[in-house]
DNA sequence: CTGTTAGCGCGTTCAT
DNA sequence: ATGAACGCGCTAACAG
């Protein structure tokens, strides 16, 4: 089943049948019925890899996450998707937005990248936080220029910003200040960090804002007071029992985000302590299960689904970049119940 | 940049470099290193649409989610994604494991698979609850003969099984079955429910197990005690709310997911209501977030990362079908705090 | 507005 | 084990 056969069927030549159905040239309504009903009583379905050889382009667009499983993602990918989603493809049809999950890889970053290259990918987004390891961060870029010599549009979407493509990046580290300065101005004094994994921006960034804002109040940065893990539950109730083995004076714990901060929160309940009357809790991200954890989490709040909608209609050229190719995007400070004065 | 070019370099033909990178045929060591060389310094990467249209097959694989923000679906995606992403593809390759967001409209799933027909994908798997309406489950079917007859692999997971494909389908019938019961062991006889989406296969099974539950206990079923809505926290809010206007006198809430049943927790502890003492919540998954709800969540585990790997296995031919192309994957009573006896 | 022609880059015969 | 030749199905120039 080919465009040679719908032609037959419609008594017009391929050329005229391709043009039909990719609508980016003008046709006689009358032929464009005939075409079409063909099509309809044929059922025929346009080869996406023949088509994408010969036009040298393809209709897929990427968006890499770092897992999928977590709502940080899915909800940016989401938004990105639904402005890609839609129609404006090649063959007056739509375009395949696809995701794929590098699981925090550094190697199925690059296997994915190489694929998508492969495909000849439209577009390609890349969300969250970057690895840091400078052999990494060189493939990458290397990658990326790549792609984009060959005419794929590339959009960095909660990522920092990189040479080779347009990024819209997230304030982590101004939202990180506020935060820790948020709980200082409660009155604490003795605060418990739980950082992301050591190797990622997002980790570092947060990190880094939490000890401007400790030193902006003249507030020693005691080193154990630190605990790195995964972006995890799991992570953040075993960082929170090590730091209060470390410490059991602290009064408050920030945790690298949401999740984090609801393992951390068990861990505090399991150990007898009550929130925010003996320790305070803070995550980041603002993710919706947040609102429901009792008591409510304080946090910073990400506009995930805008940013990514915006990505989306950037990387599908419906949207101008920002000037200089990398605007920041800047967090909220939800205050919620989860965060009170120290006790006495 | 071509085959050619790298033929060239290595003093071979075309062929062999197809040959060599695609490692299905015999080659000589000494060529394979020579024509590997010349790729690594031509930095070469295949052209995936003309490889797929010589070949006649493409390396893609659809994962289709309803909400990729949701991690029920985030989980399976995950586990079906990384048995595909391995290597194995063609070109000696990885294969470009891609998840695609339906949103829950029918007309994206449509198009989605239609997108992934005309990138003569691999294999594509379907997740989660199917919609009822009997148009598009004609249409879906229809689809999906088409694939399985073009070459597709076709795999349900979480979703009920259909003629046209293998089906992992999950026991929402009997899970929901199993929870009503364990409220009425405790002796609740007034039950809310707040169901999903009218025209889900899920919303439907859950329900009708809870009505089975009532009906072997000789409860009777009082349509002002169901409420539909979406599978989210605002509908389970909602959903509360409302069941609490209609009768005051419930004791227990099940609701359609741990989502709905978090939204509804919310609802009850706005209203002034205890969770267990004055009413009893249930919900339905487990999702990661449910065991930090306060109580924790009493639901059903559904093994969703393990019923994704074999999904995706089944999908790469790694794995054998089950016997008569379906299998049924139960749910685990999970009894936590968020359930107990009625008040007095 | 429509038909004709010539590739797009690769896999796969068939030879050798 | 390797090379030559053909065609996969479609789009894009170029005519008309």
């Amino acid at each position: 089943m080919t465009l040679a056969d719908v032609a037959a069927r419609a008594q017009v030549s391929p050329a005229t049948v391709s043009r039909v159905l990719n609508g980016n040239y003008p046709v006689a309504a009358s032929t464009r019925e005939r075409v079409l009903r063909a099509v309809d009583e044929l059922d025929y379905v346009l080869n996406g890899p023949a088509s994408a050889l010969a036009a040298a382009t393809s209709d897929l667009v990427g968006i890499l996450v770092n897992d999928i499983a977590d709502p940080f993602f899915g909800i940016m990918a989401s938004a990105i998707q639904s402005e890609i989603g839609g129609p404006g493809g090649r063959a007056g049809g739509e375009r395949l937005a696809v995701v794929c999950n590098t699981g925090g890889s550094p190697e199925r970053e690059l296997t994915y990248l190489t694929l998508l290259q492969r495909q000849r990918a439209a577009a390609v987004v890349l969300t969250g936080g970057a690895i840091e390891d400078a052999a990494h961060v060189t493939a990458v870029g290397s990658k990326l220029r790549k792609l984009v010599d060959a005419g794929t549009r590339v959009v960095l979407c909660g990522r920092p910003p990189a040479p080779e493509a347009i990024a819209l990046t997230f304030d982590n580290r101004g939202g990180g200040r506020r935060l820790t300065e948020h709980l200082i101005g409660l009155g604490h004094r003795r605060l418990g960090y739980i950082a992301g994994p050591e190797e990622r921006t997002t980790t570092r960034h947060r990190l880094e804002g939490h000890r401007d804002a400790l030193a902006a109040h003249g507030i020693e940065d005691d080193p154990r007071r630190t605990v790195h893990g995964r972006y995890d539950r799991a992570a953040g109730y075993e960082a929170t029992l090590e730091l209060l083995r470390r410490d059991p004076s602290i009064t408050a714990v920030v945790a690298a985000n949401d999740t984090v901060a609801l393992g951390a929160c068990a861990a505090l309940r399991d150990s007898g302590l009550r929130i925010p009357d003996d320790v305070s809790v803070a995550g980041f991200d603002d993710l919706p299960f947040s609102i429901d954890a009792v008591p409510a989490l304080t946090t910073v709040r990400l506009p995930l689904a805008e940013a990514g909608a915006r990505a989306g209609r950037i990387a599908m050229g419906r949207e101008e970049p920002p000037a200089g190719g990398i605007a920041t995007v800047g967090g909220e400070l939800m205050v919620r119940g989860s965060t009170g004065a120290p006790r006495e």
